[in-house]
DNA sequence: CTGTTAGCGCGTTCAA
DNA sequence: TTGAACGCGCTAACAG
């Protein structure tokens, strides 16, 4: 074990001035070497090298931010649930795509109200990051208007500004979906959605094409709407849903967290009707039955953020507002693949 | 849809000096009612505040922090995979201590080697954070000695440096499990280990004091070390052991991804040995066999950190560095209640 | 009570 | 090639 200091907090960092002294030289000289060095005579420059190792100075990123007319040289990423890996995949990826760049990535925190998603946000553009990711919440974000930042949301579009957007395709996910339930003969689906505006809709809105094009009608009562997002809430919609005199055939749930609801009902339940879910999870694959699932790749659309922000930021970027959509795509496991049963078929309790 | 500008990023956020001019004050005056408004006319703070309102003013964090003596409100995590949930988790929860407490969490980008964390560290310093949490690698710490932040580490301590940690009983927690399974009657118990040093090594020495205390010799053979930490190091080693003439009755599993590792070959197999894991994970109880783990409140360790660290960067606390150690409970499922089998009984493949 | 001024650490002029 | 001086936005110390 090394010698250890008793808490000696109060070791101010070196700053340039200090190496400028150090090496015998003048506070412009280090700045100069310190950026690349250039117009400095070697020997000059190896002084102040040496000076700089000596103390171990390290530049100081905020003064430097403070810079007339430059911006700081971190993003901001402001999401729902870390807990959730969806939200987690996302920020892992644009982390790093920014680190590559040297950015660092500043997360907000999140409460879950609207109120406290724009107080955070502006507690994050206070602190002058160079840019901004957002997976919005349903409030109005064009407070964002005259930021003079650049933002790009992440997963869905936000009302009130119109800035470059990173999303999946739903819609097509949806369609995608039903597709694979109605090519099982299954004309009895139900579809469970979260409370969230708009990707839930589209999702919806997939499904309603799916059924159009194959010439079924949807039942409106096997559109169950719930009031939370989480997995207790797709439980116990799934148990009311199955035990319905004409229960579905086959369910589609629409995020990760119903999914798991809805298997969870169904294995209480003994009922195993068909189940597609919307994104894929870990251990998907283990379940006893293992679930097919429409995914994309959630780690691209942190990538593809960060890049677009990056850009932006950097000025490389002067296009109008982009709007990138990754596809989805079938995974094909077990639980979706099983056919319709009737009602007088399904295992008792 | 409101009125769209088409991009206009340069309109310069207003600074202390167009309020006062606004509201024809001096410069001091405004930063008086910004912070807390004391020793200042009630009429005067009124005027100061509307012309707040009406350029939409914010305080700039960045020249604030530039303050002499003053650190910035922002505190640093380092850690490894957010899409591992146990250290999402951290995430979340120190996030949330330290928005509560107006404080931003920035997080340096992560590669895996030891020379990227030190990096991104430095990244993150010279950012003037107001306090570092890590969640370090093996490498040396020891540059962080005179770098002049508190520094809190989490999950595991680091060497070269004495600071403040906050941890699992990972022996506790690795005797509970040993103790769980032999307590079935299990004499033939595998410990897969990730390669990670810390942590992993005072489980393997709970798994040692058990057996010592249960007066039963550990096979060395059945000690078996990955060359690493994922899920398919743990399936690979899972499927040679069980494959073995005298495969053990029970296997510990020393993290979350070996778990699911574990089970993965054990599925393929067909083989029921007792299971147990070291940390929950999602959906542990919906797996064919529900899985019993030694858990922690993870979320809490990352609470305790940003407390600790808040209170370090505040000057509140002075105390000596402390260590921080949370206790392991047992959650039954099924999968570690299982008896020994001879090898006789197992199904064939 | 309120206005003014001196830095904080750095990059960028402008001279020398 | 190098040094000195100014300003970024803000707070604290000092006058008035």
């Amino acid at each position: 074990m090394p010698e250890t200091f008793p808490t000696k907090p109060e070791v101010a960092r070196p700053t340039m001035i200090d190496v400028a002294r150090r090496a015998g030289v003048g506070l412009g000289t280090v700045s100069r070497v310190v950026n690349g060095g250039h117009g400095v005579r070697d020997e000059t420059a190896q002084r102040v090298r040496a000076a700089i190792d000596e103390l171990g100075f390290q530049r100081n990123e905020v003064a430097r931010a403070l810079r007339p007319g430059k911006k700081s040289t971190s993003l901001a990423l402001v999401l729902g649930d870390l807990t959730n890996p969806f939200y987690a995949t996302i920020a892992k990826s644009s982390l790093e795509v920014a680190g590559q760049s040297g950015f660092a990535v500043v997360l907000g925190s999140v409460d879950e109200d609207p109120e406290g998603e724009k107080r955070a946000i502006q507690e994050l553009v206070s602190r002058q990051v160079a840019g901004l990711m957002i997976v919005p919440d349903q409030g109005d974000h064009a407070f964002l208007q005259g930021a003079g930042v650049p933002v790009v949301f992440v997963d869905r579009p936000a009302t009130g500004i119109d800035a470059d957007i990173v999303m999946v395709d739903n819609e097509g996910g949806g369609k995608l979906a039903t597709d694979h339930l109605l090519a099982q003969g299954h004309e009895r689906i139900a579809i469970l959605l979260a409370p969230s505006y708009y990707t839930i809709g589209r999702r919806l809105r997939g499904f309603r094409r799916a059924h159009r094009a194959a010439g079924i009608d949807v039942d409106e009562s096997l559109v169950i709407q719930l009031p939370e997002g989480n997995a207790e809430a797709a439980e116990k919609a799934t148990r009311e849903v199955m035990l319905r005199a004409d229960p579905p055939t086959a369910i589609f749930a629409s995020t990760n967290f119903l999914t798991e609801g809805v298997l969870r009902a169904l294995g209480e339940l003994g009922q195993e009707p068909a189940v597609v879910g919307f994104d894929d999870f870990r251990l998907a694959d283990m379940l006893p039955t293992p679930v097919t699932v429409v995914a994309s790749d959630i780690a691209e659309l942190g990538r593809s953020a960060a890049r677009l922000l990056l850009d932006r930021a950097s000025g490389a970027d002067t296009r109008p507002p982009q709007r990138i959509v990754l596809p989805c795509g079938l995974i094909e496991r077990g639980s979706g693949e099983r056919p319709p049963r009737s009602a007088g078929e399904r295992n008792p309790r």
